[in-house]
DNA sequence: CATTAACTTGACACCGTGTCAATTGACATG
DNA sequence: CATGTCAATTGACACGGTGTCAAGTTAATG
C-alpha cells in the first residue's frame, strides 16, 4: 500500500488502464491486472488492498494523464452562458471517450461496494458542478428559458452528458463522437435557451 | 424446467419479484429466492436453468402482471403527433418505476450473461420501436423539427427516455414522478418539435 | 402396491477475491 | 562479512455465490 509512486505500483495502473480500455465489457480480473503487469496477483495485494481501490486508484492516474482538471476548468473562461454551455459539454463530452472504460468498472462496482460508490458520487458531484456553472452562466446572461429553474436545468444536462447516454447513443447507435456533440450542444441549446 | 405454470414456478417468480423491488441495490441471491419462494435453493434449478434465466422469466411475468404490451400501445391511438409522443413518455415513463427493479437486475448481468444482455436488448429495441413510433407521427404531421432525420430524433428520444436517466433524475436528484413526467414530456416537445 | 414427479438434503466443483506464511534476492548499513 | 529490511514470489487456504450430482422423501395416480 505504498503511497507514494514505485515502479511496479506505475507497471500495475498502466496494465490496468490499458486492460479496462483494451477489453471493453469482459471482466478484468485481478489476476488479469497482475499477469498483463509482469507481476504475481499477490503483489496487487501489495500495492492496493482491494479491488476497488485499485479501480479508484486507476482513475485518478488516468485523471493525471490527461489533466483532466485542467481541461474541464476551461470552460469557466467562455464570455456568454453559451459559449460556456458549448464549452462545457465539449470538455466533457470529449472526456467520456478517454475514461469510459474505467468508469464502466467503477460502475459496475458501485451497487456491490462501498468505496467504489463512493468514488464515482463524488465524480458525478464534480461533473455536476460543471453543469450548474454553465447553467448558472446562461442565468446571470438572462438567457435561460424560464420554464427551468437553474436547479431544475443543472438536474436535466447533468443527465443528458451522463456516460450512460454517451454509451447509449456513442456504442449501442454507433454515433460518432463528432455527431454526439454536435448533437448534444444542440440539444442543451434547445433545452435550455429562452427562445 | 417445466413450461407450464405450475404452482411453485409462480410463487418462484412472485418471490423474485418482491425480492428485486424491496431490496433495491443489495444483491438478490438464489438462495434468497429460494427462501422467500419457501422451497429449497435446488428446487429452483428445477424451474430455471440459471439465474439469468430465472430474471428474464421475472421480466415476462412482471410484463403479464401490467399488462405493458397493452399500455404501451395504446399510445398508438393518439390523434397528432405531438399527442402520441406524449402519450408515449407518459406510457414508458409510468412503465418504469414498476419495472425498475428488475431492469437494474438484468442491466447489472448484461455485461456478463449472454442470455441477459439478449433479453435487455429485446426490451430496449422494442422501446425504441415505439420513439420512432412517436417521432414519425411527428415527422407525418410536419412537426418534426428540419435539424433532425426520423432516425436521429428516435436515437435522442429512445436515450432521453431511458431507465438510466430516470434513475438519474428520480433516485439520485430525488425527483417525484410527476415531476420527471412533466419535464420529459416538455423537454421531448422542445427537442423535436419545429419552432 | 408400484411408479412417477416434485422436492429435499447434503456434498461438491468452479471461480474470483482476499489472507497468510514461508521463502528468495537485492541492496544498504554497521 | 553479517545483518536487516524491503519487495516480490510461491503455495495454500477461507469465503461466498453459482451450478451439479446423487440419494432419499412424499404425495398423487394407476
Amino acid at each position: 500500500m505504498s503511497s507514494k509512486n514505485s515502479e511496479t505500483r506505475n507497471k500495475i495502473l498502466k496494465a490496468c488502464v490499458h486492460l479496462l480500455e483494451t477489453s471493453q465489457g469482459k471482466e478484468v480480473r485481478m489476476t488479469d491486472i497482475a499477469r498483463h503487469a509482469g507481476i504475481s496477483r499477490q503483489a496487487l495485494y501489495l500495492h492496493f488492498a482491494t479491488r476497488a481501490e485499485l479501480l479508484i486508484a486507476t482513475t485518478h492516474y488516468v485523471d493525471e494523464l490527461l489533466e483532466s482538471e485542467k481541461r474541464l476548468a476551461a470552460s469557466r473562461t467562455a464570455e456568454t452562458g453559451i459559449q460556456r454551455l458549448d464549452a462545457y459539454i465539449e470538455a466533457w463530452g470529449s472526456y467520456i471517450p478517454e475514461v469510459y472504460g474505467i468508469a464502466g468498472a467503477l460502475l459496475a462496482m458501485k451497487d456491490t461496494d462501498e468505496a467504489a460508490a463512493k468514488a464515482w458520487n463524488e465524480r458525478m458531484e464534480d461533473m455536476r458542478e460543471g453543469c450548474e456553472a454553465a447553467i448558472n452562466a446562461l442565468q446571470n446572461d438572462k438567457t435561460l428559458s424560464p420554464a427551468y429553474s437553474p436547479d431544475e436545468a443543472t438536474d436535466i444536462l447533468w443527465t443528458m452528458l451522463s456516460i450512460r447516454n454517451w454509451e447509449l447513443l456513442c456504442i449501442e447507435r454507433g454515433w460518432s463522437q463528432k455527431k454526439y456533440l454536435e448533437n448534444l450542444k444542440s440539444l442543451a441549446r434547445r433545452a435550455f435557451l429562452a427562445s
